[in-house]
DNA sequence: TTTCGTTATGTTCGCGCGGAAATATCGTGT
DNA sequence: ACACGATATTTCCGCGCGAACATAACGAAA
């Protein structure tokens, strides 16, 4: 969840990526971070809220990977004591494990890279 | 401009990153590419068409890198022989340069991270 | 059995993004 | 002077994506 940043002297760059699979089978920054909110909230609808995205948006998220993946990544129940949630599966931890692992490796490795970029970006200052 | 793929056992991934400065100051694939292509191409109308993208938009992209980073990285002129031309800046080369460098060194060092998450992926044949 | 909060699903609407097309501009050849 | 070909710039339009709204289903606890 935590953006994965690098610094240069001044100016900051984040690094996003996104693994495509084909055909709209895909994994990026999104729906990382809707993993990992639906982990720590137990609730589709509050990991929603809590990135600021539409229920149905996070739901057809979550429907997309499920159908991606060998097995669910996310297990949901309705209903009950408190309406119902949803938890990671073994299979949605392994990947968001993964995918922040890659992150992490890219943010550390690449930052010679990002940062001889960076050093060539203008003032930043009063770009409208 | 060759995408950036990783192969597994039998799924293919193809990665791909995008440096965000911040406030629609960013570059990924797109821009990568268009650059490569109108080193190649010296042309802005030829590499959009060579990417399938409308001048229009090719011609906003550059406008956009030419001014977020300190030096232009396209320049271009009208009139003349063959009616004008684009050519990449040394900036420009420099940002192409060290952002294929950053495509590969990601896709190298992140192979096992890669792998893991393409392990889980489903069959991948019958999915509509 | 009523309540409650969540999952699950459809429908409608607005608007921004991008494509297409039209037009102007420029500079070197011929 | 004229033609040519690519850049530069505007206008118009359609369409898809997502937001917002509306419901239904569900199941444990009180």
């Amino acid at each position: 969840m935590t953006p994965i940043e690098t610094e240069g002297s001044t100016a900051r760059a984040e690094l996003r990526l996104r693994l495509v699979f084909g055909e709209g089978a895909m994994i990026g920054p999104g729906k990382a971070d809707l993993l990992e909110l639906i982990a720590q909230t137990g609730s589709i609808s509050a990991a929603g809220r809590a990135m600021n995205m539409s229920y149905k948006r996070a739901w057809m998220l979550v429907e997309t990977m499920n159908a991606m993946f060998r097995a669910p990544v996310v297990q949901s129940a309705r209903g009950g004591a408190k309406g119902g949630g949803a938890v990671l599966t073994e299979t949605g931890a392994e990947v968001l494990r993964h995918y922040r692992a890659l992150e992490r490796r890219c943010a550390d490795l690449g930052g010679a890279e990002i940062a001889a970029i960076t050093a060539l970006l203008g003032d930043m200052s009063d770009e409208k």
